[in-house]
DNA sequence: AACCTTTCGCAACCTTTGGTTGCACTCAAC
DNA sequence: GTTGAGTGCAACCAAAGGTTGCGAAAGGTT
């Protein structure tokens, strides 16, 4: 079912912060703590351990420049992690579906006998 | 852009046990702290805090029979949780195209040149 | 060269969250 | 009534997210 890398892709786009951080990075083209920083709500060192932890999962990666640190996303890692929640959410969907036309067959059922 | 029930809905949805636990209700019907804990890697009263949690966002709701609490998934909850991911995943989606449809663009260009 | 600014990384500390054990309570069944 | 299964509550622990404070390195200025 959900392997230890698939918790840990789940783990990290699951925190708010690292969601939006990724949004941004997209939107914006690479960035670098300090950057993103200015346009979250949390200091430049929670974003620093944030970038740490999308590193370490490998959605994304930094290049050093100088005295920065460029981060960008991995457009490869980040379509599979795209790929894990559209695969989750088809699961649930299906099951959903299913349970739906289960308990309207039920339904029709007892409305069936309802008139005898 | 995310709202903070969403917030609370993702990383409800993001803890590996709590996915578990509404596959585990989704697949086999409504079930109790104790019958979902037989299943999981964890004590009940890990499970009974997951639940809570899950109640909490309305993932899924309790329906006391005697002595024992049987929980099952809230389908419309669930339905507009997998709406969520899917929403999220087609947006990175499309600025991954986006941005790859650029980089030929770039590339295009670059090679065009390289003949002078 | 000396200085100042910006950016970064590390360490200490606090709070929340996920997990455990232990205990008391309720309800069904015998 | 006693016993057993299921639950809830409290105390305690470890890991994660967040903060402040400080020292080091790279770039620009005079």
């Amino acid at each position: 079912m959900s392997t230890a890398v698939d918790d840990e892709l789940w783990s990290a786009i699951g925190d708010p912060i690292r969601r939006t951080m990724i949004d941004l990075l997209l939107s914006d083209g690479p960035g670098t703590a300090t950057s993103l920083s200015r346009r979250l709500p949390v200091t430049r060192q929670a974003v620093s351990k944030h970038l740490a932890v999308l590193d370490r999962v490998g959605l994304i990666h930094a290049e050093p420049a100088g005295r920065e640190r460029h981060y960008q996303v991995d457009e490869a890692q980040l379509a599979r992690a795209v790929a894990q929640l559209s695969a989750v959410g088809s699961t649930w969907d299906a099951r959903l579906r299913r349970i739906k036309r289960i308990a309207e067959t039920v339904e029709r059922h007892r409305t069936d006998n309802a008139g005898s």
